[in-house]
DNA sequence: CAGTATCCCTCAAGATACTG
DNA sequence: CAGTATCTTGAGGGATACTG
């Protein structure tokens, strides 16, 4: 019975937080979700990913209590995905992958969507200090720009 | 053709990251490399995982510039996966997502592995307020108990 | 628009046997 | 011990058509 193993009975916290969030796009899902995005055609379009995986994905996240469904921030009647408390909490996760990725996969001077500061406008260094809460840069301060 | 999209060539950092240590098991494997192990049979019996995909994923990882091979430390002829200073650099993203897991994958006094810093041998806080000089803390000041 | 339903293919993953 | 080889299964993923 080849099926995938579950971790989320691992002693061992990053073992279940692989198990919840590491995978392919889940991450990825959350990034977006850090920048705004909420709506499923939205999350679509900017992963390119198929509609099935990305239907199962939302619904997965969900139910791990990362996103929640609201209604609609406008007037439509639609539903939109939001972060949790839990899912804001990511925040440190993806922004130590934002900055292993700049300094390690990037060439010199290749350009690259960049962390900016949401009040001075300004990005934020790549090494800059960041802690989990007691840090510097929380989800509702910092936000991503997509181009360089 | 199904087969899976390239991340490598993104704008966006964080998919970059993903699709280099985006998956169930290298996550893992660098989790343990940080943790001092080293040896194939090591990984294997502490990951549980089949021999095949291990082989597969420590190659891709020194591939990667992750791990590289060393000739043993001991006086054995065998080759050892060790950490180079990129693969040390993703010290930041295993203890985001430990924090994480802590925090919201472990019930209120279940049992759970724990950070502990070298030197004092005392346990890490959680949400510790982390040095000054910006980092996080380095993969030389504190290592992973297996047990609580 | 926001999904669900199919179809189909590839590959991750497990199990196990084998080799230097 | 450190892998490689082989086999099998099911999950991951892409494409597209369909529905409320």
């Amino acid at each position: 019975m080849p099926s995938r193993k579950s971790l989320q009975a691992e002693p061992c916290p990053v073992a279940r937080s692989v198990d919840s969030i590491g995978d392919r796009w889940s991450l990825l899902i959350i990034r977006d979700a850090f920048d705004g995005v909420r709506r499923f055609s939205d999350f679509q379009r900017s992963l390119g990913m198929a509609r099935n995986i990305l239907s199962d994905r939302l619904r997965k996240l969900v139910e791990a209590g990362i996103l929640e469904l609201q209604t609609a921030s406008d007037g439509t009647s639609y539903q939109e995905y939001v972060l949790t408390r839990k899912g804001q909490s990511l925040f440190p996760v993806v922004v130590a992958l934002r900055q292993w990725g700049e300094k390690h996969l990037f060439a010199k001077d290749e350009p690259h969507s960049v962390l900016v500061d949401k009040r001075s406008g300004r990005p934020v260094p790549v090494m800059s200090p960041q802690a989990s809460d007691g840090g510097v840069l929380s989800a509702t301060e910092a936000e991503v720009r997509k181009v360089d």
